[in-house]
RNA sequence: CGCGGGGUGGAGCAGUCCGGUAGCUCGCCAGGCUCAUAACCUGGAGGUCACAGGUUCAAAUCCUGUCCCCGCAACCA
């Protein structure tokens, strides 16, 4: 049994989370819930990433504390991914000062001994109206837009890591076979490219006077950290990395896969492994970079008002709805789009007229004949089909392995009428519900992932033996994919309605 | 010449890396079935795969050029 950690970016809690947020968690969780039914021992960790300028003037303008406001709004994450069925081990907080700063310090330390740590001036844009730097691509005709004056000059010290030093060994670390995997394959070619333009140094601080919402560098009383450092350190600092807490069961015995969003992808690409190998630690295994979602085709915008909330999904839709519109919807990698029209259609063609009719007619006959379960023997036919799904799912073609179910059960459905059971004698009809019904059982194995109460539903209606068992964490695979291979199975449950009309 | 993604039947997408009868979902039309949530099944219409050249026995797929749309470019999922 390998050991697997998988991780998702830690969301910025200045504002209420979005479906784009949604999106990247229901991603992971999907994989994370993968590795587990595979057998792997998994741990899956999200978080809040808390400091920063952003949260600080947030906080301001409210009149409260960045902690009273990071504390406020921390709870709307967590609870909405609760509330999805998100399976995380860890929820990691970046204001935590007993998990997360001895780690961020410590690593900070092993930088600036390695030397990749320099204290520079930084000159740049400032407009005091916004009270942030400004770059030449935000100004129109030198001039602030919402200002309208022009920006001054300003110039402070930062520390810089030396980022650039490193170019070589990511470009490296990139292209190695045992190196750094990035998913999709266009992400890694970009990233490639960036190395080629050349990389600069990074910012890694910033005055007290500019940030003082963060990590204290050390032995520096004027200087605050900067995102980096301590954000990217949140996938160790739980593990007690560069501490005396250290467990390495983790990171260095795992395989580890980073789930982010295409714009922070440069930053994980890069930034974080060059970090990790200067303070001596492993580098990650995978990064899997997801697309943003639209709206109705349109960028999600504030102003746009087309912000779709994940709460009014749900309350329409439901949990499982939603977290099958976007594994089904939207292929890994990509950009997908949220829209209401597809939402429904997807909702009464896939859910309520594929999957929760097939069930239903096929428990309906079942339970005709008194509700035993009878699988037949001879009939393998389901083999080839988790092959391919396992194929998909372990490469990260999830909306691929999706389909795969959904064929799967059109081919029941269309078995159902070739064969008209209804008509059948006794016996007869008894092999074609036993093969139907142990399609179903299957199918419900393979939806585990993507719709986890679904999948328990379904396998409770069928009545195997496993069906209370099934969301545990140290549920596997191992033993029940096969054909035939629920033994104590002989009784279906009772019909009920999975997803109702909501026409009606 | 900043970087990248995309342009495939009415809509949304896959296929492009490793050329070989153009596929899926929804919609539409016609049949069938009646176990089931008026659900399900079968068949059909509809595309010169943005455009122009080139390579090839063969190109949506490789090469060259052009046009259009969309993201990103130090803290925005």
């Amino acid at each position: 049994m390998s050991k697997k950690y998988i991780t998702t970016a830690i969301d910025y809690p200045n504002a209420a989370p979005h479906m784009g947020h949604v999106l990247e968690k229901v991603l992971a969780d999907v994989c994370a819930r993968w590795f587990r039914l595979s057998g792997h021992d998994t741990r899956f960790q999200i978080g809040t990433d808390e400091h920063g300028v952003k949260n600080q003037r947030t906080a301001a303008k409210e009149g409260i504390s960045p902690k009273e406001l990071v504390d406020r709004n921390v709870p709307l994450f967590k609870d909405l991914y609760d509330k999805l069925n998100i399976s995380y081990d860890y929820f990691v907080r970046t204001t935590d000062q007993d998990v997360h700063f001895p780690t961020v310090i410590e690593l900070w330390k092993k930088l600036k001994d390695s030397g990749m740590l320099e204290k520079r001036n930084y000159t740049a844009l400032y407009c005091s109206g916004c009270e942030r730097f400004m770059t030449n691509k935000d100004l129109v005709d030198g001039k602030c837009p919402d200002h309208q004056k022009a920006p001054e000059e300003v110039t402070e010290e930062n520390w810089f890591f030396l980022l650039s030093k490193d170019s070589k060994w990511l470009k490296k670390l990139l292209t190695d076979k045992n190196g750094y995997t990035i998913v999709p394959k266009f992400r890694q070619q970009e990233t490639l490219s960036l190395i080629e333009q050349g990389l600069e140094d990074i910012s890694f601080s910033r005055p007290k006077s500019s940030l003082d919402w963060g990590v204290p560098v050390p032995d520096d009383d004027n200087q605050t950290m900067y995102v980096w450092c301590d954000a990217l350190t949140n996938y160790i600092s739980p593990l007690g990395y560069l501490t005396d807490k250290e467990d390495k069961t983790y990171w260095d015995d795992a395989e580890v896969t980073h789930v982010i969003g295409k714009d922070i992808a440069r930053f994980h690409a890069l930034y974080w492994p060059s970090m990790l190998k200067n303070a001596g630690v492993k580098t990650p295994d995978k990064l899997l970079v997801h697309g943003f979602l639209t709206s109705e085709g349109q960028k999600m915008s504030k102003s746009l008002g087309n912000v779709v909330v994940p709460s009014e999904v749900i309350d329409k839709y439901g949990i499982d709805p939603l977290r099958f519109y976007l594994s089904h919807e939207v292929p890994v990698g990509r950009d997908g789009d949220f829209s209401w029209d597809r939402m429904q259609k997807m909702y009464d063609s896939k859910l309520r007229n594929d999957i929760g009719n097939l069930l239903n007619r096929v428990l309906v006959l079942v339970g005709k004949d008194g509700g035993k379960i009878n699988v037949p023997e001879e009939t393998e036919i389901i083999g080839d089909t988790w092959k391919k799904y396992a194929e998909k799912m372990n490469s990260f073609e999830l909306s691929e392995a999706l389909q795969i179910v959904c064929s799967l059960v059109s081919d029941c459905n269309a078995y159902i009428d070739k064969k008209k059971p209804w008509g059948l004698e006794i016996e007869d009809r008894e092999k074609v519900l036993g093969v139907l019904s142990e399609c179903l059982r299957h199918i419900g194995l393979m939806l585990l992932p993507f719709v986890p109460d679904t999948a328990e539903i379904i396998s409770i209606q069928l009545g195997v033996s496993y069906a209370d068992k099934l969301q545990n964490k140290g549920f596997s695979l191992e033993g029940i994919n096969l054909w035939g291979s629920d033994k104590s199975w002989c009784a279906a449950g009772k019909p009920e309605i999975l997803f109702e009309d909501l026409e009606k």
